[in-house]
RNA sequence: GGCUCCGUAGCCAAGUGGCUAAGGCAGCGGAUUGCAAAUCCGCCAUCGUCGGUUCGACUCCGACCGGAGCCUCCA
């Protein structure tokens, strides 16, 4: 398919369906590409989950979080999206480490599996319509290696099956790479093998490990099959969207084209995405991979990579550590608040400028509470509702919906739309500033205002932000108990400024301060917030 | 060595061949407040360096410097 064709097809046929222009970019041409679905009105969009070996740290919540905000802004904009993230649960790294915690590969998978989903529901990650996991799909991997063999572009060896590069004539389409600049993986296996660029497709069984009956014998697995396989099973030979972290593209997605794309005729998906990796603030190096000394070769890489090797010693913590220090929904807001196909950098510093950030919207949202309504309960409305009822809202409000919607039309631009979410805020509270609605509002005013609040719902539901109700810090009695408390400081304090006595006054404020407590008085009262 | 990508204010981070280079955090000044907090208003960058293309570049090209990812396993 041409660029031109396809941009000239693609719009008109959006149009048509009432569906939105929208530009993606595509790692196969390295360009933004209008977005045009194999049916129309339809996508099927993959990504590459993880492997359950261990528990899952903040580098395996990005793609999660991007690809839930991509469908959220899809389906937001009236196309009906099925979205598959896989579960490696066969690996040798999973194999490795059951066996040093003397348990089995399935137990530990199933745990870390546990680990990964917790983690994805605490950031609001929904929207996965189907979790495959390689070990329920052995028999779709099976028939997958037998087509390729009768194709031929696989042999077996030994107990092993390989797929042989030098078949298919576009290898390394997607990264740029010839089949001799690539090692393989090299070892024991290497023998076995035609081409060094060879990749495992069947990997037979040592003794003790976990293993399937197969053609070639009692086996598992290699690492890029089950994608292909099970792409094909749940979304067909030819899908729209295949994301992954920028670490996959090679081997991983490239391998993944030349098993697809060999065996069906057809594009695997049309669109690849990849999402930037996280680092460490401060320091160089992703977050969680392997040190980069692995590779040096020369004595001047070596002294070079010293000071990266210490900085990368830190390692990345299990997500749901972090979690007891930070709300999920900071992390959201820092994931998103970066383009996606950016690097982010990652760390407490970061993480605390986010929850900062953030609270600026929550303290409008407790505004409108005082105004007498909940920002949580609006209902979140689709494109065409918007689009129907933006008016009310007024000319700034509607202006920076439709700044909002260009970005995110434009690859997903999340960090504008962000910004955007800023000015939005900014033009409410000025706005009831402006028209004294929290003295004497006017029905007129009153009106306009929750016709912005519903601006500011229905886009921050596009990004997955603020569906639920912050918890309040104290839980259950401890909760009640410290209201009554605070209610009757915030009396005592009362009387000493009546009286101006302002000595004893700020005293109050200022312990509480100090005790994580801020005091906010205001025309109606005074209230407090907990930091 | 090969293949990608990045270098924007104190920090984080968008963006564009030519209108005032988004937004956030921090900071400063003002309105408001008994004083604060919150809110609002205002201030705070010439875009890594050096060349080139162009009427004009931060935006395109080249070189250089610095940083990141990939080239067996990693989200």
């Amino acid at each position: 398919m041409t660029d031109e064709k396809t941009a000239v097809q693609g719009s008109a046929s959006n149009a048509a369906a009432g569906l939105p222009a929208i530009d993606v970019y595509n790692t196969l041409s390295k360009k933004k590409e209008p977005f045009v679905t194999v049916r129309p009105g339809h996508v099927g969009m993959y990504l590459c989950g993880p492997t359950v070996y261990k528990p899952s740290h903040i580098g395996h919540m990005v793609g999660p979080v991007i690809f839930d905000t991509i469908k959220r802004y899809l389906e937001y904009s009236g196309w009906q999206v099925k979205w598959v993230v896989n579960i490696t649960d066969v690996d040798d790294k999973i194999i490795a480490e059951s066996a040093s915690r003397g348990t089995t590969m399935a137990q530990l998978a199933a745990e870390m599996t546990a680990d990964y989903l917790g983690n994805l529901a605490a950031l609001g990650v929904e929207s996965i319509d189907v979790m495959p996991k390689a070990t329920e799909h052995i028999d779709t991997i099976i028939t997958f290696i037998e087509e390729l063999i009768a194709k031929g572009f696989a042999y077996a060896s030994e107990g092993d099956v390989y797929f042989d590069v030098t078949k298919d004539a576009d290898y390394g389409k997607l990264t740029n790479r010839s089949i001799e600049s690539t090692q393989g993986e090299g070892g024991s296996t290497a023998d076995r093998k035609r081409s060094a660029a060879d990749f495992a497709l069947w990997k037979r069984a040592k003794t003790g490990e976990p293993s399937w009956e197969s053609p070639w014998g009692a086996g598992r697995p290699g690492w890029h099959i089950e994608c292909s396989a099970m792409c094909r099973a749940i979304l067909g030979p030819h899908f729209d969207i295949h994301g992954g972290g920028l670490d996959l593209v090679f081997p991983h997605h490239e391998n993944e084209i030349a098993q697809s794309e060999s065996l069906h005729d057809c594009p695997m998906a049309t669109y690849w995405m990849h999402n930037g990796l996280m680092q460490a603030a401060g320091t160089p190096g992703k977050v969680g991979g392997r040190s980069r000394d692995a590779g040096a070769s020369t004595v001047e890489d070596a002294s070079a990579q010293a000071a990266t090797k210490i900085s990368k010693s830190t390692g990345a913590e299990p997500f749901r550590n972090l979690l007891q220090r930070h709300r999920a929904e900071v992390v959201r807001v820092l994931l998103l608040s970066t383009h996606y196909r950016s690097p982010i950098h990652f760390g407490e510093e970061p993480l605390g400028e986010s929850s900062r950030a953030m609270e600026a919207f929550e303290r409008l949202f407790v505004r409108y509470q005082r105004i007498g309504s909940s920002f949580y309960t609006l209902p979140c409305r689709n494109r065409r509702e918007g689009d129907a009822a933006v008016a009310a809202a007024g000319e700034e409000a509607t202006s920076l919906r439709a700044k909002f919607l260009a970005a995110m039309d434009d690859d997903f631009n999340t960090a504008i739309g962000i910004a955007t979410l800023f000015d939005c805020v900014r033009v409410v509270n000025k706005f009831v500033d402006q028209h004294s609605i929290e003295k004497n509002a006017a029905p007129e005013a009153l009106a306009q205002l929750h016709a912005m609040m519903l601006v500011i719902r229905e886009l921050t539901g596009t990004l997955g932000l603020f569906l639920k109700e912050p918890p309040t810090g104290a839980s259950g009695e401890n909760e009640a108990t410290v209201a009554k408390l605070m209610e009757l400081v915030i009396e005592i304090r009362a009387r000493a400024r009546a009286a101006k006595d302002f000595p004893t006054a700020d005293l109050v404020r200022t312990k509480l301060t100090e005790a994580g407590i801020s005091l906010e008085d205001r025309a109606e009262g005074t209230q407090w917030v907990k930091k």
